[in-house]
DNA sequence: GCGGTCACTTTGTCCGGACAACAGGTTGAC
DNA sequence: GTCAACCTGTTGTCCGGACAAAGTGACCGC
């Protein structure tokens, strides 16, 4: 017998029913009413006291394994496993992450301009070097204190960018209300050691540690929409995945 | 109308069908039958044509949609992505993955040891400090040149270790063979420089980049089996992840 | 030429059902 | 005390079905 979480489902949402239940048993997690160690109620008392079906209820629960919340076992059941991880690797950009956890981001724009593509970004984006981009860097902050430098180029035609807009909001969010749908994006990490002109940017002494990450997203046509190219203090950052096993 | 891969699928076979389902069209598209920008049958045409039900196809694309290779629009149909990248982030170690791809890989075993557990490392484990825990320290080669240093502790009860297992196979494999069912891993990637310890076992100079990646490897019932700590030459390694949208 | 409508295609969501496989606990025989 | 068999519980796999929602293309009217 496993322990029943607080769940509603609100079957006049446009939220799918599984995404409702997912969401709640995470939440769950999150504020500690599930505990590592505790086990789940079986899929057939969550469905029945939830007026779900089997089917729904395990797609709920199987989103959750795949962000490595809980773990299932045939036979025995349903375990919550020990706290995720403070950010988890998303399609997101890093400014939304920052204000996720309340650490104050900040960003100045760099450059803005409609450049010819370098040979790297075009090749990312699938362009011929030299056709028209729009090119951005900027130095993000948190807490005032700098931490990464961006530098994204983004394939035409480009929605209205400002300086305005990208020190308020983050550039997937802009991407996003413009419409692009961006569904994958692949990533390469890796790390370097500061040369003058970064070490300038971004605070640090010359020969610093950097943590690095090439970036190229793609929307749902499979056209790429963005390469970016980011450098981050590695004394102040890292990052944090969950892998599961598939 | 899309392009129909060649699938077979073998119902006296102990694999999940949508398992080979999904493991074939990921073949097919690694091999370039399926380039990216095709567009794939629908789901119902690839279930007729295979005597398999919609649900069971479903949950085969859907693995590969989470894989990052293809991409779903409703109305429109399933699209083949630009291909993936080399090394995806799974629950395996770096021999096994130098092996896969070819690369001769080589490891020396520096220590391996039972000693009382480090904070950091009892505290990943979810152990008092002090405990006893199996230590390994490995240097691995790829192609004969160092490529990484990697730290581990393992809580007891370990499986038998020797030092000619642990130079010929990955240390997830040694632990899978005896028992341990690992699901999940947290990692922490982040960069420092490289200290006079570190560039020497690296052949790299003091204050070279060396990526570094901390992780925690859980069992199916919630338990920390593993604690990692790696560092590798930045100059000659970096991950690669996709990072789809939830 | 353009905009609106409609029909069709395809994926997304949800359901009920059945059976297999794994796991653990209990019981009985030795 | 140990071991095998059995039972129960739970997840894993597969199926058929229905309807909703998004997208596309053709057609028609202006």
């Amino acid at each position: 017998m496993g322990i029943r979480p607080r769940i509603e489902v609100d079957r006049s949402s446009p939220i799918p029913l599984y995404f409702q239940v997912a969401e709640q048993i995470a939440e769950a997690i999150r504020t500690g009413e599930l505990a590592p160690g505790d086990q789940l109620d079986s899929e057939v008392q969550i469905a029945e006291s939830l007026g779900l079906s089997r089917p729904t209820v395990r797609q709920a629960i199987g989103h959750l394994v795949d962000r490595g919340m809980i773990v299932r076992r045939r036979g025995v059941g349903t375990q919550i496993l020990p706290m995720p991880v403070r950010r988890e690797m998303e399609l997101t950009s890093l400014h939304d992450d920052l204000a996720r956890s309340g650490r104050a981001p900040a960003t100045d724009v760099l450059l803005l301009a409609r450049v010819p593509a370098e040979p790297e970004a075009a090749a990312a984006l699938g362009l011929a070097a030299g056709t028209p981009v729009t090119k951005v860097v900027r130095l993000r902050r948190s807490q005032g204190e700098p931490l990464a430098v961006m530098r994204n180029w983004l394939p035409e035609p480009v929605p209205p960018l400002t300086v305005e807009v990208l020190e308020t909001r983050g550039l997937y969010e802009v991407l996003r209300k413009a419409g692009i749908r961006i569904c994958v994006a692949r990533q390469r990490i890796g790390a370097c050691t500061a040369d003058a002109e970064q070490a300038a940017l971004l605070e640090e002494r010359r020969g610093a540690a950097l943590l690095t990450m090439e970036r190229t997203a793609f929307d749902d046509n499979g056209r790429a929409v963005e390469f970016g190219s980011h450098i981050y203090r590695a004394s102040r950052y890292s990052l944090e995945v969950t892998v599961t096993e598939h």
